[in-house]
DNA sequence: CACGCTAACTGTTATAGAACTCTTGGATAG
DNA sequence: CTATCCAAGAGTTCTATAACAGTTAGCGTG
């Protein structure tokens, strides 16, 4: 055959397969993958192929190519924060700080088509709906709302979320989280969030839109949160060897 | 010959040119652009190699690919990133955004505390002072107040800056930027900034403090920008062990 | 006229083979 | 013993071909 055999794309599978051994430590950071050559042979397929999905680690940062010497899982001190996907709670409990998080809602229902959009789901599909307030220094400084692609939905829902982190609940149920994508603008409060972060209406805040992919693309969290700027602001450091950014409470 | 002939991989050439035709407009934004195996036709290479010089510009979020219908132009606000140590605005040019700055002032005077502090001086030490507003879409969408360090401020006092970088004037004067830090804040536009951006005041802005240091770690410039946020948003992609950011005009 | 199916598109995934460039380490010449 | 060259091996780019899968418009049929 041509195609794939099941369902998934043959390359997804070798990456996702890959993906395991690296974060199992079958490959070790820093360590060099078998070549292309071999890997092409004993997977069965085409050096083409093979490559495709080497590209999807190269895209997740798993590993790194480098022409005429090797393909390399991420270097070491890389893949020890392999926490870089970590959510702004995590970012402030790592400094210190004391989070606590109230569950406001928990329900599966319709997704808004908004939603439906960035999670790729059909018109009318349901999904997990999770809302959360999150306090801080005894105020409550975010109002999160996110939505759980419905699959994966299932497994996590009677998870106790104010103990445990979403991004936690996924890893147990066996989801890894392989990439982002976030969106961050400047807003005023809106009445909804304002009743539960006690701030009165048209205080600047952040809104932060976030979409969390797998490592075969597929969506699965859309989550929308309004960060008070009294209590919140982001932290870049840029420099040639890279980039971090920090959530940094005030 | 089977690869390049010239210098540049022949998927590079292609995708930059497919990338000039987008940004003049030849393609216009979610207008379809011929079918794969057209283009491959017409530039004489492979359907493989034309999908990956199709797979740069996906990735640079200039098209968009849907199987069974088409490659469309991505709209405008969905377009570009690119991380990098520049400043926010050479972010956008090197995107192709046409940006104007105009100079609204520039003297060597006394730091005020806050910026003396930023920069390291002895109170009462000078510094020079750039007062910049970026224009963008025709509209004025950033007011940008820069601090820069004395010895290095007299070698760049006398650039035109409504042509050149501050970052590149400063690398012209032997400059080398290491490492930059930035802290982002949601806030209200203030009287003095809406003067310059002709806003409302009290629209929700960006506030952005930023430090640039060189490589033996002495502060040189202190940057202080109020960015419209009707007009501008961060974009952040994380992976497993990388991270990029990206300012990207809406 | 409305419905359903087909056919002709579209992008996507795969095969097999070849020639290219960059890096590295070992053999050889000084 | 050092320096240079070169060949083996790594990733990269490309050709040529084939089949798969999602989308849509149009042609019939009821």
């Amino acid at each position: 055959m041509t195609t794939d055999a099941g369902h998934e794309a043959r390359y997804r599978a070798i990456a996702a397969d890959l993906a395991a051994k690296i974060r199992s430590g079958h490959y070790a950071p820093g360590a060099a993958l078998p070549p292309q050559r071999e890997l092409s042979a004993s997977y069965g397929v085409t050096l083409m192929t093979l490559r495709q999905a080497l590209r999807e680690l190269s895209d997740a940062k798993l590993i790194v190519q480098q022409p005429g010497s090797g393909t390399f899982v991420a270097p070491p001190h890389l893949a020890y924060q392999l926490d870089s996907l970590r959510s702004l709670v995590d970012d402030l409990r790592k400094q210190g700080h004391d989070v606590r998080t109230a569950v406001a809602g928990r329900a599966v229902r319709r997704a808004p088509a908004r939603i439906a959009a960035e999670l790729r789901l059909r018109p009318g599909d349901t999904a997990l709906r999770l809302e959360r307030v999150r306090e801080f220094a005894g105020r409550p400084a975010v109002h999160q709302v996110s939505w759980v692609r419905r699959p994966v939905a299932d497994q996590i829902r009677d998870r106790d979320f104010t103990a445990v982190s979403l991004y936690t609940a996924l890893a147990d149920a066996g989801v890894t989280v392989a990439r982002a994508s976030e969106v961050v603008r400047p807003g005023l409060l809106d009445p909804a969030a304002a009743r539960h972060l006690h701030e009165p209406q048209g205080s600047p805040v952040l809104v932060s839109t976030r979409i969390t992919y797998t490592l075969d693309a597929t969506p699965v969290v859309s989550d929308h949160a309004t960060i008070l700027g009294s209590m919140m602001e982001i932290r870049t450091e840029r420099a040639a060897t890279g980039l971090s950014l920090t959530w940094v409470a005030t």
